[in-house]
DNA sequence: CTGTTAGCGCTTTCAA
DNA sequence: TTGAAAGCGCTAACAG
């Protein structure tokens, strides 16, 4: 491997020199700057980010702690944090925390050790203490898609409430009178927030739910949720608090020989994977999660960043249909 | 940040001594073990990476590129990777090569600048002759599913082929005589061979395909080519070459009152995402790329790791129906 | 079994 | 605007 004294030497500069050009300090005469650079490249020269690091004692690396790795959703979220933290020149470690609240803190705990200069947790079993007592050990991260108390300036967080209820007042301007909601794990508070959010709708409009059914966030759960659902009502509408329960659901549906929209209506969470692409195209509130991540890699380099807040947004496709 | 000279001082040891017990080296009184541990675990050290990355010129990092983010199929992929790349005291770097043969290369780039000790290849579109090239610079890595003539210790292959043969021989041995193939872009290797594969069995029987269509290896894919055909013929059995394309296809023909297995049967090349959980379950041939990925890892770390070999095995389930 | 001693390749004062 | 020099925290011979 080609080092930074190579470079130098056959500049005729001293290390310091190549050093500075290689990262972009002002104070070097243009002329001084082209040689080196025209080493640099007639060597292939690329620095050794190990040694850069000893010294400078900036990894240049981030961290991002999930749940898991399965389901569209963790793709989507690992592409975004990782093409921000590359534009923001920084390499990204990934660990999953498996859904245990003693991994996703060994995970964390691997990753400073690791010397990452900043983590971005999306995290759903560590307790808030946990993390608070981290944030006073001096650690820097971001908690993406939860709001701990006393951290809220490092929480980028979604109205999950709001969002759902208002997912559930187009099926009530839609005419629908009979409708169900499908969510997710009550473990999880932003599921229950989600469950909640219909509720609150419902109520608001004078409403009682046709039912309300919870289970795992997948396909699987909402195939079955949505099976033993049609054994014994026949609603007009339904919603699944994200996409794979909602995919789950088209699948009983169809399978009945029930057309969406024609004889169901469906509408769902989504994080922009998948609703789009089935037919027909479901209906949906739109969980901006790429843009949360994007944003907490920049407040995690930026601690001037100003917070920004996210607002559902209801993505109208072909699953509703109207009823006069 | 405690530094092995704190451990040292506070053991009473020299800083070399500290090194051997924090890395294993037998050559340390059992006392003096205790006592250094004793040392480390009071102090919460934590040897730093760049350090130690500078010192023995190893990273103790692994790379890995794939084609995208997303699917199911790139979770259980990172998943595997990663696990055993920490089983074996690694970290991994990954990153996305997104189906351009200039990108990928320029990931492959990135990783070694970066100091990676090994790649993992999963890549599409870069040619054989670069991958040669990059043997050539000495460069290590392993090339997951794909053969590169010239290269072949160095990759870990499956025949595509023979499994999709069997697969096809499952319908075949059920009775069915019109079995249509639905497959994936045929800009992959991979998809070609399946293709390749259902037409041998066929042929092998003396029948003649209902059809073959290709497409993304989606879901909307696998939906719209099932719709298509379903408008204009009747077949008893749909050969799925991945399980995108499966599920979409599961979408369409319930979507017509059509039942599975009853009306027509299916069987799909799976990884073991999510075929098992659909229902009904989705009989398969099982491609085994965790375990591929496994031993990928294994041999990038081994020189000595003799070559493994990864047969095709059905596994049967709830979408074939046997025709009298 | 343990300590001494050089570095690994880079950044970063401090002078010049 | 440039160079000299002192580390960053660790490993790896080499002695002892």
């Amino acid at each position: 491997m080609v080092t930074l004294e190579d470079v130098a030497a056959s500049a005729g500069v001293s290390r310091a020199t190549v050093s500075r050009v290689v990262n972009g300090d002002t104070k070097v005469k243009a002329q001084t700057r082209i040689n080196v650079e025209a080493a640099i490249a007639e060597l292939g020269y690329s620095p050794n980010p190990a040694a850069r690091a000893l010294a400078s004692s900036q990894s240049h690396t981030l961290g991002l702690v999930t749940t898991s790795y399965r389901g569209g959703f963790f793709g989507a979220l690992m592409d975004t944090v990782q093409s921000e933290a590359e534009l923001q020149g920084q390499q990204l470690l990934v660990t999953q925390g498996r859904d245990t609240a003693e991994k996703e803190r060994s995970a964390i705990q691997r990753l400073f050790n690791l010397r990452c200069d900043g983590l971005v947790l999306h995290v759903r079993a560590i307790t808030d203490e946990t993390l608070l007592q981290l944030a006073e050990l001096d650690r820097k991260f971001i908690v993406l898609d939860r709001e701990v108390q006393g951290l809220e300036d490092r929480c980028v967080v979604f109205d999950h409430r709001l969002a759902s209820a208002l997912a559930t007042q187009v099926f009530i301007d839609a005419g629908h009178t009979s409708i169900v909601c499908l969510h997710g794990p009550s473990s999880r508070s932003s599921s229950l927030l989600r469950r909640q959010g219909f509720l609150d709708a419902m109520s608001n409009a004078g409403l009682v739910p046709a039912a309300v059914l919870g289970g795992e966030y997948d396909m699987p759960a909402g195939y079955q949720l949505a099976s033993q659902l049609l054994e014994n009502i026949r609603p007009t509408a339904i919603y699944c608090c994200n996409e794979e329960l909602a995919i789950g659901a088209m699948l009983a549906v169809t399978e009945r020989g029930l057309r969406i929209p024609q004889d169901i209506s469906l509408i769902c969470y989504d994080s922009g994977e998948r609703a789009a692409f089935v037919r027909p195209a479901i209906t949906s509130v739109h969980f901006p999660i790429t843009e949360m991540a994007r944003f907490a890699i920049r407040k995690l380099l930026d601690n001037h960043c100003k917070n920004e807040s996210f607002l559902p947004e209801i993505i109208h496709r072909d699953s509703v249909r109207r009823i006069c």
